[in-house]
DNA sequence: AACACAATTGCGAATTGTTCGCAAGTGTTA
DNA sequence: TAACACTTGCGAACAATTCGCAATTGTGTT
């Protein structure tokens, strides 16, 4: 949480009372979770600031974005992680990142996002 | 792309003409394409159809949805294979798919999607 | 070939998601 | 404490996506 404040002001952004917001409560629902969701939680934040916040943390590399059916959700990337998720109920896994795209021709600076989806034992019965 | 019909038909699906033209337009474009861009090249198509056509492919595994900056990219996901994209330019390699995330504990069926991102050579100067 | 019926479409309106413009407020640095 | 640029809140604007429903069409059956 500290850590990632100052990963914010060393991209040269301030630190004001509805980033803190949105850090913490992203830092808090250990869960992917959507734009709506979030402004729920945090509804002292104005909802134009909270997408603000958001595109500055996903252009900062401090948030990554996956798409889950008609969701757009939004999840902390300080430890490295995926998620697969169920299709029917929801439940969901983190997946411990160990990927290395490191060296790619012709690109340089990559970043990667990886979603899995699938049905959980319980959902198949 | 007969192969694509058969396999809509196949998942109890009706062959419209809507549907054949999205298709189409997915297999000439070979690059992820946007809604807007896509209905722009057939605009015959009722915008409301185009959705639920993408949709119903979507579900189907047709189609993966990939989300780069602020565009939700479709793209036919008959070869499976990912992208690495430049965050400048919109240059974009095709990656090949040789992932097998097959038996994941506590889950079956799964099914994932993968981007890279990056700066190309070229806007790298 | 005509029929029957559920599935699908087009249309416009409704809903939801996201961005904008600008005046007022705030963090940082000197 | 005084700048001053960066941010915020607010509403309106704009864009994306879905909905409801009457009209149309694909497909399997006579
Ligand atoms: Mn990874
Ligand atoms: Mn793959
Ligand atoms: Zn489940
Ligand atoms: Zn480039």
């Amino acid at each position: 949480m500290e850590k990632l404040k100052k990963q914010l002001v060393k991209a040269g952004y301030k630190m004001t009372a509805p980033r803190i917001a949105v850090l913490e409560e992203l830092s808090v629902s250990r869960h992917p979770i959507s734009v709506r969701n979030l402004h729920k939680k945090i509804k002292a934040v104005n909802r134009a600031s909270v997408y603000r916040t958001l595109n500055l943390l996903e252009e900062s590399h401090l948030v990554n974005v996956e798409v889950i059916g008609k969701e757009k959700l939004y999840c902390l990337a300080n430890v490295p992680h995926h998620h697969i998720i169920c299709k029917q109920c929801g439940y969901m896994e983190e997946i411990k990142c160990n990927h290395n795209f490191g060296y790619f021709k012709n690109f340089s600076n990559i970043h990667h996002q990886l979603t899995l989806t699938g049905v959980c034992n319980k959902c198949a019965k």
